[in-house]
DNA sequence: CTATAATCTGTCGAGAGACGACATGTCGAA
DNA sequence: TTCGACATGTCGTCTCTCGACAGATTATAG
């Protein structure tokens, strides 16, 4: 009656706003979700209930951090940014998930 | 303090048993965790807390059933097989999966 | 001037999946 | 008779994501 699956594989919106602040460099929340949509090709929707949870989260391990900021339209928003430590952790992130998927692919093409 | 990553990626557990069980036919839940951990090298780990349910919520979703019977071992005990919903599934679940990965893949590898 | 839409940041409660710990029991071997 | 492996299952807790809502501000249309 009331849950769909995620629109965002479970437990990669993380990574995809790590990897995205690591391209863009600098990005408030509200354009972060929209580039993520944009880059996917509309794919991977993401709703404020998801974006702005995260972005405490990944603030609280130190990953990124913000500083408040004028939008490019006019708006007072917080811009966010990886941190020393976020930079390393990207690609540490991105093998934690390659890994996990590898394995998968390799279980379910073992025993075929 | 109480909560380390899942062994198992998240939402993937009820794809590697259908897979197991559409490889080997028929297994009871403690094998079926065994099998798991063996094909995958060790690298899946996965607790009672977490088969026993899935196996539930599959049986609910018709795609698996059990009869009662005695393991190798001489104890009692249900062995869970595909029916014929279950094994249309199957492939579903991997294109699923698939899918998924490949749309994240796909992000990751965007704006590099 | 005023209404409305778009932008932007958050919070809340609910649902799903996975986990560790525990409860319960059976069987074979020491 | 005790112990360890086998086997099924439940419970409370945690995390992640979601939709719905609340609350602002700004530009634009009427």
């Amino acid at each position: 009656m009331s849950k769909d699956k995620p629109e965002v594989p479970y437990g990669t919106l993380d990574l995809l706003i790590l990897r995205t602040l690591e391209t863009m460099g600098s990005l408030h929340g509200y354009a972060l979700a929209r580039r993520i949509e944009q880059v996917s090709g509309e794919s991977l929707q993401l709703s404020q209930g998801s974006i702005y949870p995260a972005l405490i989260r990944l603030q609280q391990e130190g990953w990124i951090d913000c500083t408040w900021g004028v939008s490019e339209t006019n708006r007072k928003v917080k811009f966010y940014a990886l941190t020393e430590s976020g930079r390393k952790q990207v690609p540490v992130e991105i093998a934690n998930w390659e890994k996990a998927t590898a394995l998968v692919a390799r279980f379910l093409g073992a025993t075929s």
